[in-house]
DNA sequence: GTGCAGAAGTGGGAAAAAGTGGTTTGTTGT
DNA sequence: ACAACAAACCACTTTTTCCCACTTCTGCAC
């Protein structure tokens, strides 16, 4: 089972080439033989997640069975099921990123790649600094969380 | 069981490379193979968090069984899975601190290493003095903590 | 106090690996 | 058929990693 962790600041190239670092390059191959799905986010933050494809799977699974009425649902599955897209690494450890996928998250050249357990978050660079210095204004806290110690 | 005491003036060098002082590294070497996690912290502090792996298995538990709906735990998740980096000391028993992580504390050469029970936090330098000098101001204390005798 | 020995901390260099950019070849769709 | 785009390939540059050597510090003995 995937746990991806760390970040890692990443170049995309004029043709919308991304190199996957090395290191993370390896525990695809193995976990799913390279081949990822990449789709976008229905969060407010408008950034793109990868998938391995075992992983992508039982998402898709998950969002079909949702009742279709309910409009918070078909949101969330235009968006994810809507912009999903598989992708295969090339020679040189890079995958394409689709121009929808680019202009949805607002990519440019510099990004920020970012584990997050079963899946990673590919983040604008500029984006994801304004994200960390927002974002820390008052939200209320679950009872969970307050008690927490880390 | 952890019990990190005491602080340490420490450099870091050219390559953001960082030598544990050797106290440290003994404990670190029977406490978890010298096999530790570095991750970020997600109060306003903006300093780095060093755990012993089996620590951090146990961090990692308590975030992945928040509800992740909320958006001050999808914060909380994203800052310490995203920047989790698991490392090893090297033959010199110095560890290389990840860029995105330098960067998000701020780390220039001059850094303080504190520790923290089951944890050490990593300072800059700089920020660490200011945040001595500015934080006594008044937050409301917590039950718990009024009724402390120390 | 001085000097020695061992340990700790620091810096740099060379080999290997990773990342980058461009060119050519192939495919798709108009 | 042509144009645009994507895939594969190849060559170059940069970064990372590993190792070794030097300096500094500490503690101990004389």
């Amino acid at each position: 089972m995937s746990n991806f962790l760390g970040s890692h600041a990443i170049n995309m190239d004029a043709k919308g080439r991304l190199a996957i670092p090395a290191k993370l390059r390896e525990e695809l191959a193995q976990l799913c033989g390279s081949r990822i799905v990449l789709t976008a986010s229905a969060d407010e933050e408008r950034c793109l997640l990868i998938y391995p494809e075992p992983q992508w799977k039982q998402v898709e699974e998950q969002l079909n069975g949702l009742p279709t009425m309910k409009k918070a649902v078909r949101r969330l599955q235009r968006i994810m099921l809507g912009y999903a897209t598989p992708l295969e690494l090339d020679s040189a450890g890079r995958v394409l990123v689709p121009p929808t996928l680019r202009n949805f998250a607002g990519l440019e050249k510099k990004l920020m790649l970012v584990g997050q357990g079963k899946k990673l978050e590919l983040w604008s660079e500029e984006r994801w600094f304004d994200w960390l210095d927002d974002s820390d204004d008052g939200e209320e806290m679950p009872p969970e969380m307050e008690a927490l110690s880390l």
